[in-house]
DNA sequence: TCTGCTTACACGTTTGAACCGC
DNA sequence: AGCGGTTCAAACGTGTAAGCAG
């Protein structure tokens, strides 16, 4: 199909074999995949690896004014933000559940697009599960390297991501910071925020023409390496199919496992009994209570073993509906798409032969369907209206709170779980006791907050594969689908996303406010949604809070905290500096990353600041949050691996006075960001942190300034212009030390050099690559 | 002692090879 | 020989619990 000869000066790694040759079963045109490795610069590659994708019409028709991305299984982040979502980080790798599945839209059919997944921190924070609830209790660790996760698929053109579901699930997380496997590295016992960047991209070695990022803040989560909230357990239990053997019927339940206990002591007991009943043996080994109790307990486990009765009161089958959803025809995910990094060759081929459609579903492709639906099992289908009604997983309303209670259906575990000793903040409350928010939110923090990027939505239709299906998640004013664009300034992966994150309120209720009454998809969308059942009519704030994306368990530190009304205008970028129990916030924002050992100017991975407007030439990853203190930065990144070159910051040094004093809420507990977030997570809306001006302080967007933005992706040339990409090529991008962490191979010296090829286990599942952004060597 | 992490374990799912019949 | 369906086992994903370390 592909070929890597394409790309002579990508060498990739073993794993690369495994996987260009698994991607290949179905293009025995396969090449050689291991070229001599040799630097290489874009202009040196032959004119047709260089040529564009042929494209059906001219790039200058391309709509990026609209490109849009929906949380296809929004219902299901919700169901677990509404709890606090907990993502488990092992030293292999988990998976992510729920996984990030979305559609796109509003892409250039013809364009070809690389998707991007980074995890970055939403704060500084380090948290701890403490009464029922999450508290942060330090400082975050020292940052990690920083890496992305390349869908499989990329490049591929837009007709193939809208054309199917995309799916993320392949993503895995560890915490070993040694991780050679590529997978993303985090902290455990930090919120982070997933999020999705949509480049345009001619091939691998010219990304550019356009950058959208997309947030969903219902994705974020705290990373543990074992469950603190039952509730979390339980939801991934019952809504994750490879958890199936631990659902009440499930034999791996701990009424089974308790059984098993049971029949193990029973086992060890009886011989003893046997031993007892030897004349020989006094009682004292085992006392007759102990045989009796024994037995009794036995009686009873042989009952709950038995194959458990479907609760009538919940309607919630996820076995059912995990089949079912298998079988829904959703637009499939196909991953047997070359993607960019660890499929280099298959670039190269697209490229020049522009079979970026993937007409043939590859093996590679199939798994992912498979995948897909295994993985993540048609969430939005399970969370039908009728479901909703009996599923002991009720979406969470959006106007209630995050707490426990919050959740409707009876759960054995919901009565066992510790309560919160706070409890915890009831958002909607929050929001409505905010009456200011809305008009404070006309003054957008834009206005005052250097480093905060001007917010706009654009009101997405709901999801097709919820358009059946009610979003009683969503409040009347939360779109159902998890769509809107926003332009944060732009961040580095790892950058620390304000705490609050979710809570650009007043951002997203100024840019709902604004646009409510002019975009046409949000009048679309907002008014089915009012008529499903979600009261309407009542304009009033509370009405219109979702429930949130606080972190619902996260409590207060700040016993008496500032109510939401009192605040001043959530600061999207806002940190929560003033009350950070660690003065050199670990999870510094590096936006810069210095690469010692290729040429200065290709040393920083950099992304354009906000504040400054500045571009560099590297990728653009949009930061949501602020920027990070430079001391904290020298604190996390020695000398010896990060060094900062000041000249080359593409990012001034971390200004507290311009980021942190000026937005900032000294009054505001660390840990009490979603309160923020509650204000403005309305809806759930993604966040797309790329397509919009990136800072316009004085003018707010507008729907049609929801557009590509170039200047979010460097302009290698500047005779390019930045709002019409060449229409035959992109200028290729300098180097930036990206890492694609499968093989390492310092004699790349393309941008992409660091690409590797994520370790299949021996398999050769394309699940996608992984770009190490930070400079850390982890080889 | 507490907290957090690692690891072994059991279970379910996925996947592909092996087998069989047509 | 080729094709399609079924079976089976290995690999993988998952949560749990015990053990360990700080």
């Amino acid at each position: 199909m592909l070929s890597v000869e394409m790309y002579p000066g990508l060498t990739l790694g073993p794993q690369r074999i495994g996987d260009c040759f698994y991607r290949d079963r179905e293009a025995p045109a396969h090449m050689s995949l291991f070229p001599p490795a040799c630097d290489m610069v874009p202009k040196a590659l032959p004119p047709r690896l260089l040529a564009p994708p042929p494209v059906s019409e001219p790039a200058t028709k391309t709509p990026k004014d609209d490109v849009r991305m929906e949380l296809e299984n929004s219902s299901l982040w919700k169901q677990f933000s509404s709890v606090g979502t907990e993502m488990i980080i092992t030293k292999k790798g988990r998976r992510m559940f729920p996984g990030l599945r979305m559609k796109l839209s509003g892409l250039n059919p013809s364009l070809r697009y690389i998707l991007l997944l980074d995890i970055v921190p939403l704060d500084n924070s380090r948290y701890r599960f403490q009464g029922g609830g999450w508290q942060a209790i330090g400082g975050a660790e020292a940052r990690l390297p920083d890496r992305v996760f390349i869908h499989p698929d990329s490049p591929a053109t837009g007709a193939h991501w809208q054309g199917r579901t995309i799916s993320f699930h392949y993503c895995k997380l560890t915490n070993n910071t040694l991780d050679s496997q590529g997978h993303i590295i985090l902290h455990s016992l930090h919120r982070y925020q997933p999020r999705v960047h949509v480049i345009e991209a001619r091939d691998v070695l010219r990304w550019g023409g356009g950058q959208h990022s997309f947030v969903f803040p219902e994705t974020q989560f705290l990373t543990v390496t074992a469950y603190q909230n039952n509730k979390i357990t339980e939801l991934k239990i019952r809504a994750n199919p490879f958890a199936k053997g631990f659902r009440e019927d499930g034999m791996n339940s701990k009424k089974q496992r308790d059984a098993r206990q049971k029949r193990k002591i029973s086992d060890l007991t009886e011989p003893l009994d046997i031993v007892n009943c030897d004349p020989c043996d006094s009682d004292e080994l085992l006392p007759l209570p102990t045989s009796s109790t024994t037995a009794a307990d036995l009686q009873a486990l042989a009952l709950a073993s038995l194959p458990q009765l479907t609760d009538p009161s919940c309607g919630y089958r996820p076995q059912e509906a995990s089949y079912q959803d298998t079988l829904v025809p959703e637009q499939p995910l196909d991953l047997g798409q070359a993607f960019m990094a660890s499929h280099m060759s298959d670039i190269g081929i697209s490229m020049a032969n522009g079979m970026q459609d993937a007409p043939g579903r590859d093996v590679t492709n199939s798994i992912n369907e498979r995948s897909d639906a295994m993985g993540e099992p048609a969430y939005t289908s399970n969370f039908t209206p009728a479901q909703a009604n009996s599923s002991s997983f009720p979406s969470a309303p959006l106007s209630h709170s995050s707490s426990f209670s919050s959740l409707p259906i009876p759960d054995p575990l919901a009565t066992s779980a510790p309560q919160p000793s706070i409890p915890p903040f009831d958002y909607p409350s929050i929001l409505s006791s905010s009456p200011t928010l809305h008009s404070s939110s006309s003054s957008s923090p834009v206005s005052t907050t250097p480093s905060l990027q001007q917010t706009t939505f654009t009101f997405p239709t709901p999801p097709p594969s919820n358009s059946s299906s009610p979003q009683p998640l969503l409040s009347s004013s939360s779109p159902s689908a998890n769509t809107y664009h926003t332009i944060p300034e732009t961040i580095g992966p790892h950058t620390p996303t304000d705490a609050s994150f979710p809570a650009p309120s007043s951002v997203c209720q100024s840019g709902l406010q604004h646009q409510i009454s002019t975009h046409p998809v949000l009048t679309q969308t907002s008014q089915p949604l009012q008529g499903e059942g979600i009261p309407s009519g009542n304009n009033s704030p509370s009405d219109q809070s979702p429930a949130a994306f606080i972190y619902p368990n996260i409590l207060p530190t700040n016993p008496d905290p500032v109510p939401i009304a009192a605040q001043p205008l959530f600061n999207y970028n806002q940190p929560p500096a003033p009350t950070l129990p660690c003065p050199l916030p670990s999870h510094g924002g590096a936006t810069s990353f210095a690469f010692p050992s290729v040429p200065h100017h290709m040393q920083n991975l950099s992304f354009s600041n906000v504040s400054t407007g500045q571009a560099h030439p590297g990728l653009h990853l949009q930061n949501l949050s602020y920027q990070a203190p430079a001391p904290s930065l020298a604190a996390a990144f020695p000398p010896s691996s990060f060094s900062y070159p000041p000249s080359s910051l593409p990012h001034p040094p971390f200004q507290p006075s311009s980021s942190f004093q000026q937005s900032s809420q000294p009054s505001y507990p660390q840990n009490f960001p979603n309160a923020h977030a509650s204000a403005c997570a309305s809806s759930y809306p993604s966040v797309d942190i790329g397509s919009m001006p990136q800072f316009n302080p004085s003018a707010p967007y507008r729907p049609e300034m929801v557009l590509h933005h170039p200047s979010l992706l460097p302009q290698l040339d500047p005779s390019l212009p930045s709002s019409t990409p060449p229409p035959a090529l992109y200028p290729p991008f300098p180097s930036y030390p990206m890492r694609l962490y499968q093989d390492p191979h310092s004699s790349l010296s393309i941008p992409l050099r660091h690409l590797y090829r994520q370790h299949q286990h021996g398999h050769a599942h394309p699940q996608g690559s992984y770009l190490d952004m930070g400079a850390r060597p982890v080889f």
